[in-house]
DNA sequence: AGTCTGGTTGGAACCGCTTTCATGAAACTT
DNA sequence: AAGTTTCATGAAAGCGGTTCCAACCAGACT
């Protein structure tokens, strides 16, 4: 008994086997505007017989909407952006709203990416993730009126979820003084990255400005920079652990990078937190493993809060706020201790 | 200088301006038939001035298809799963085709999702991870001539990609065995979940076997189970750390559950791998970093390989194998160590 | 009994694109 | 020079829905 390809059935046929016209069926299936009794008796039960669902596509062209969200968002590969998905699909679970992925890796996936934004007819709105548009593309945006939402960038004119990365630097650095660390070091992201955005050289200005606060000198030696991994930043914390006056605690911009410093830490038998505190950013899961004292970013509600404001501007309301900062956490766990 | 919302430009407008007909507009854009030279000009300076993009939904609706593969999936909030997709849009970056991602953490939520995979219009192509559709939906899918792929998944008649279970159980076990091992426990998923398939299962067979076959009977209270979580799996191991004749060597049927049990060991000051040697499955980043000795399997490749398959059938192509087995690989870290 | 009113209904236009098909002009035959 | 191809082109018919609008019908009202 193989289901031999039959094809899917559409308004016309439902409407012949009811013995009724197509509006009725539309209304009928979308429940609008007034039917009697029995005549949507028998739509129903033709809808039934042919398995009849209406094509989504055909909908879209008519009513002009796709119901999809866009997410684009580079290093799919990394932990954090994928916290910020979750945020977002769980969001959207609720709405009528599919999430498409677009991840943009390379310049001319952006490139893909930013072409098919401006399609202004793939999706109904769009979330930017660690990534900023631009002009350009901005401007079409607006001109085709759809809605967009940043989460973890910024751009004038457009709402966005941020957080205060020089209030983290500070909160970090602040903790380790706190504890009586003079000597402190910085591991930072390689800003050569032409995606990424400020986030690390504004943590960057927050370590500075807590030392500054602090009127402890800035030691050039001691502020590094390195990408995102964990296997550059255990080499640049070799070299930092091996200075002549080995820094006490280290603040690294990432939990990745912090996970190096741990590394780092263990190949040069140097005992942490005994003798080095190692504070992180972000709070990704392995961290609370790891015991890493860090500062958590909420990355899931990033997420979830760019697809509230984004299905808010959907719904014809103007966003709120422009920009939302979100709260930081600092979460001491087993790697920082007070300088002895 | 604000730019107000002009509607998009339509390809009639484009026809109008280039004082041709629609036809001609759609042959230019899709670079089809033969159009004279000064007429493409000026239809292509038309659509320059306008910056006319065709509506893909339009597109679609007339051409049939959506250029959408749906990937439905449970437990977003896990590492695999996440692993898994990444290998899918990495795979797909290349195509035309994007990505519609649907968690479904709950049951209505699958409901949902296969009510979509019914709507016969909404994706071309359907991706099934960790999940089992109802025979139903299978044959819906098939009268639409949806082509779908499941991975880490079966069902008769859908091409697959997998891994075997029964042989990664063995795997682990009879390493463990080699080692010299004899009190081996294992920890499996609860299966009482409604999406999980077998694998779980499946690894408890090889266990089983391999046990068997090196002539160890399989005790009982060395075969537990509970949800696939940290905590779960800890609150586990710490009975099974106490039994009267507490086994040397615990086999979970995940890394995240094996983390649980060196939590558990930590916790009640049993050493590893000196007096416990644990292994997991899977193969997670925090594996690696923990030094978890662990059975790999190939969660990136498996997406990758899924997206490859059912890119084959989206061409036309009858999907080669019916069921594909990824191969599993003993990674052997810092977790096991030979009986004393 | 005749007109009004309001709920039901179906025809037809429209959403924006692709593609078939007919048409006319240009190029080629014989 | 007349007939035959070939090529470029646009009108129109889908694709499968939604919705405006006019038509219809029954019961309510005068």
């Amino acid at each position: 008994m193989e289901a031999l390809p039959t094809p899917p059935a559409r308004i016309a046929d439902v409407a012949a086997r009811a013995g009724v016209g197509i509006a009725t069926v539309s209304r009928v299936v979308n429940d609008r505007g007034n039917v009697a009794g029995p005549t949507r008796e028998r739509v129903l039960e033709a809808i039934r017989a042919l398995e009849y669902r209406p094509s989504s596509v055909a909908q879209n062209l008519s009513l002009k909407r796709t119901l999809v969200i866009g997410v684009v968002l580079p290093f799919l590969t990394e932990a954090s952006p994928i916290e910020r998905v979750r945020g977002v699909v769980t969001a959207l679970a609720s709405s009528p709203y599919d999430v498409a992925l677009y991840d943009v890796e390379s310049a001319d996936r952006q490139q893909r990416a930013f072409r098919l934004l401006a399609d202004a007819h793939r999706t109904d709105g769009l979330l930017l993730v660690s990534l900023i548009p631009p002009d350009e593309e901005v401007r079409r945006l607006r001109a085709a009126s759809i809605p967009c939402v940043l989460i973890d960038a910024r751009h004038d004119g457009l709402p966005s979820v941020v957080i205060d990365d020089i209030a983290g630097g500070e909160l970090a650095t602040q903790y380790l003084l706190e504890l009586g660390h003079r000597r402190i070091a910085f591991i930072g992201d390689k800003p050569a990255d032409p995606f990424r955005f400020q986030s690390s050289r504004d943590r960057t200005i927050g370590y500075e400005r807590a030392l500054e606060s602090a009127g402890i000198p800035i030691r050039p030696e001691y502020v590094r920079e390195g990408t995102q991994s964990r296997h550059v930043a255990r080499s640049i914390a070799d070299e930092l652990l091996q200075l002549p006056e080995r820094p006490s605690a280290v603040f690294a911009a990432s939990d990745v990078q912090a996970l190096g410093v741990l590394e780092a830490a263990r190949g040069l038998r140097i005992d942490v937190p005994e003798q080095l505190s190692v504070i992180g950013f972000d709070d990704i899961e392995i961290a609370s493993y790891v015991g890493l004292t860090t500062v958590r970013q909420r990355l899931f509600e990033s997420g979830q809060r760019g697809a509230e404001l984004l299905l808010q501007a959907l719904a014809g309301q103007p966003p709120p706020a422009h920009v939302e900062t979100l709260p930081l956490d600092l979460v001491v766990r087993g790697t920082t201790r007070p300088a002895r």
